[in-house]
Parts: structure tokens; sequence; C-alpha cells
RNA sequence: GGCGCGUUGGCGGAGCAGUUACGCAGCGGUCUGCAAAACCGCGUAGACGGGUGCAACUCCCGUACGUGCCUCCA
């Protein structure tokens, strides 16, 4: 049984899906104007994540994310760049992908660009203005007047906001009805970006994107939906505004999941404070992206996670330790033996039960600490198994639980080693058997240099991949 | 000013009212043809002050510090 934190409630709550075996989920997707930098690796990791562990449940998982390819940053850096504001959000939009196709995040069903969405985006203005919930401010655009909607704040518990609090600020737009209201629609000025509409060519605005996409494929009602925690306020409570105004439905989504933020030594990643990376760079720097993605895991996905290159470091020698483990599966003699007996012998490791404890660990609202102790635990008692005593089959199955949930590619990255360096393991086995340990060492040294160290122990050789 | 979160050993980071979390790094030792690994041990974790309990890192109250949102933001 899934077990979810629902920030609707603030509390953990069991989850049940609104149609038995499927669940639409919807996140957030990034706007698209630069290279995605370690914050969105963060909560896609986690994310992605959720998604695998849904999935791993047994059910069938639409995961819909949106790309913000049309908004102020996307005219603005465009013009910057002298560059058309549809290379720029094509250019960044690939970028993206790319970084998420390194992190390992491909749970996504769909990546919906708001642009390619405007007749729906169109149709829910449409509909707010003919139900008397938004209005037209001239030369401005059309606004949503909060005032018609009683249960604005409900995600956010911040419905009574008072004008004269110290920091708020007096939004730019005048004409408002309420100050609070925000926009659906902007009517273009010359030279930006404009799609025809019955209220006035324009462009949509930010929040509007989001439930005309959700509404598209999964219609006014939908499971789970995910972002980081500083879209609770105003965005996500906007979309429960928009969406629960429009088809008279409650609720828009059952669980709404945040991610906690990303710090850099421990103060908020800004430019301004030359502690911004992006998640290109780190990459090119040297560093494994699925030690990345293992560093998202080792902190639960609503704290808040501080990033320095210490702690990097640590996440890449634990994923470093833990595909030696996995190499060992090429190195037991099971084919030897036949499984159920083994299963049976005492002396064998046992590890179907770890593929279950790390489920129900996933399942405890995606404790992902957890999920990880539990490998290390499983792992150190492979580590100090003798070969023969690993259940081969048990094994491969564990890496493959681990892959399909937390997606670190562990079977992938740990391939077997080549025919030829298999032999001269054999040769240098035989070598130290007649205690000839002058070509032990070179034939240790030759394989070294092709990236495998051996290691004796007191059952025998093993092999790892050097690092 | 409003609302929220956090404070655990060198670093990261959980669970739990009473028993070694775990990982990464360090030091000492055992073992070992060498190398490595592994194992054992060590550095006596729980911001501070109260309270409840036989017992608190774990529950309650307060204080301090940090941090997030309130404006675009993953």
């Amino acid at each position: 049984m899934l077990r979810l934190h629902n920030t609707l409630t603030k509390k953990i709550e069991d989850f049940a899906s609104r149609e038995d075996g499927t669940v639409n989920l919807f996140v957030c997707g990034p706007t698209v104007y630069d290279l995605s930098h370690l914050g969105h690796a963060k909560t896609y990791v986690q994310m992605d994540v959720l998604a695998r562990v849904i999935r791993a449940n047994g059910y069938d998982l639409f995961y819909l994310q949106n790309i913000t390819d049309i908004d102020d940053k996307i005219i603005v850096r465009s013009a910057e760049r002298n560059v058309d504001w549809q290379e720029l959000r094509t250019t960044f939009q690939d970028e993206y992908i790319k970084d998420m196709t390194s992190l390992n995040n491909t749970s996504v069903t769909e990546y919906a660009r708001a642009t390619d969405y405007i007749e729906d985006i169109i149709s829910q203005v449409t509909r707010l203005v003919n139900g008397g919930h938004a209005y037209t401010i001239e030369n401005d655009g059309i606004y949503f007047e909060i005032a018609t909607f009683p249960e604005y704040g409900k995600l956010s518990g911040r419905s009574e906001v008072k004008k004269d609090d110290a920091q708020t600020r007096i939004d730019e737009s005048e004409g408002k009805r309420g100050w609070n209201d925000f926009c659906l629609w902007k009517f273009s000025k010359p030279g930006e970006p404009v799609w025809d509409a019955p209220f006035g060519a324009g462009r949509p605005g930010w929040h509007i994107e989001d439930t005309a996409i959700s509404e598209h494929f999964f219609g006014p009602q939908y499971d789970i939906h995910g972002g980081a925690v500083d879209l609770i306020f105003p965005h996500h409570e906007a979309e429960i505004t928009q969406m629960e105004s429009i088809s008279g439905k409650a609720p828009l989504v059952r669980y709404w999941t945040h991610t906690g933020f990303l710090t850099i030594d421990s103060e908020k990643m800004a430019k301004s404070a030359g502690n911004f990376y992006t998640i290109r760079e780190v990459i090119e720097k040297g560093y494994d992206p699925l030690a990345i993605r293992l560093f998202m895991l080792q902190s639960h996905y609503r704290s808040s996670i501080n990033f320095t290159f210490e702690n990097l470091d640590s996440a890449k020698n634990r994923l470093l330790n833990w595909r030696n483990i996995a190499a060992l599966r090429h190195q037991t003699h099971d084919t030897l033996r036949d499984d159920d007996e083994k299963s049976t012998d005492d002396r064998s490791v046992s590890l179907y039960a770890t593929s279950q404890a790390l489920l129900e660990a996933l399942n405890d609202d995606l404790n992902t600490p957890a999920a990880l102790t539990i490998i290390d635990e499983a792992f150190s008692r492979i580590a100090n198994a003798k070969l023969d005593d690993i259940h081969q089959h048990a094994l491969t199955q564990l890496l493959e639980t681990i892959d399909e949930t937390l997606g670190l590619n562990i079977v992938q990255t740990t391939p077997d080693i080549s025919d030829d360096a298999k032999r001269l393991i054999i040769e240098r086995q035989h070598a130290r058997t007649n205690q000839d340990w002058k070509k032990s060492d070179t034939l240790r040294d030759q394989l070294q240099k092709d990236g495998i160290t051996v290691r004796d122990t007191p059952h025998g050789s093993v092999w790892e991949y050097s690092v």
C-alpha cells in the first residue's frame, strides 16, 4: 500500500487512485529559457522515483509534464540573444530532455508544450469569462477574479493575506478588482508572440497552461500533482481556483506532493551569489549523472538538500561500491547449482526479502534514505559472503528491483568482462596456486590496464571495475 | 509583518521513548605472498532551557539560530 504526504491535508495518507488500476500524475515542468540546474535535477529525480514506485505498485501510470515555452523570460532572453523565441525554447527544451535522460528520468509519458495547447487554453479562458470568473483590463489582459472562488487558499493556507503585510508588494497592474487577482491571458505588445482569441489577441498567462494541459489529457479531476514547494503559492493555488471554477468539480487533484528545495553551501542557489550550478556543468566536471541521481535520493524528497561537492563525492563512492557488488553476479558459479537447491541452503545469502523491504520503504512516502540503507545492508551481506553462497538469481532480481524503482541503472552499468579478461584471471589463479608471484602480479597489472582491478579474498579472487 | 519548515557524530542522513541506524571520510588493529578488500576497535551524536514519563535524540512548552514561501522560480 502506497502512502503519500498530501500538502492539501498536511498528512501522510493511504493512496487510492480515482479509477482502479490507473493513475494520472501531473508534474510542473520547467520554463525553457536556459540550461536546467541542480534544483531541477532534485525535483525531477524525486518525481521520477514517485512515478517508478507507482508503477511498481502495479498501476498503469500516465505521467504528464508540461513545458512552459512561452512567457516573459523566454521573450526577454530571446531578445537579449537576438534569436527567435521559438528557436530559443526549442533549443532549451532539447537541452532539458538531454539532462533528464542523462539523469535517467525516463518515466514521463508525455511532455506537453504550452504553445501546442493554445486551443485548450482559449477554451478555458472563455469558460471562465462566460462563467463570470474573469474580467478584462484594457490594454493589459484577462484576469481571474478571486472573489468569485471562496475556497481560494485551501492548498497554501493563505487565503487571508492582508494588504498591509509589510512585505506585500503592490501589483504593477492597475485596474484589478482584487489585489490578488491573477492574469489568465496577456494582450501582446507589438513584436511579441501572439495568438488570436475571441477575447483579444495575446498569449497565455502562466497558471492557465497547466490546467489546460491537464484537462486535455485527464479531464477536470485527477490523482496526483507534483512540483517543488515554491510552486504551492501562487501557482498551484491558482490551478485549483481555475479548474474548479470551470468544472464545478472538486477536488481538482486528490494528492498534492511537493519536493523540498536544494541549497548550495547552505544558501539558496542564485547566480548573484556565485553558487549556481547547472546539471550540465557538474556532469562536465566529470561526475557520473547517476551519482548526481543517487545524491538526490540520499535525503527525503520533502527535505531540503544541501549541495556540496564533498557530499556529491560521498554519493559517487557509494555508487561505485554498489556497482562492484553488482558485478559479483557475473562471478558466482551459480549455473552449476540448482536455484531451488540453493535457496534452501542455510549459508546462501537471502535476498528475496530485500526487494520486498525496498518496496515497502518506498511505499512509505518515498522513504529513499531508508531504501538506500536496506540496499547497503543487503550488499554488505553479499560482500562478506563466499561467491558460491551468493544466490545469483536473487541478486540479479534485487538489482532489477533497484533499477526499476530508483532508476540507478545498476544492471546496465555493470557489464560482464570480456572472455579474454576472464582467461587472464584464471591464468593468474593458476600462477598463484603455483606461487608464481611475478606472473601473478604481471597479469594483475595487465588487467588493471583494461580497467579491471583484481583482489584476492579468502574465498578466491574477485574482479572489480577500476576507478 | 503573515504562514511554514528545520537544528542529530568530520560530512551526509534515518528510525525509534529503553537495544550498533546506514553511507562517505579518518585513525588503530587483525588477516594477507604483495596489493586490495573484509572484519574488530576508536573518535564518548542529538542547538539551549524547562516539563511529562521508571526511562527522551524520540512527546509537550519556551528560547536561540538557520531557512522557505508571501514576486518569476523546481
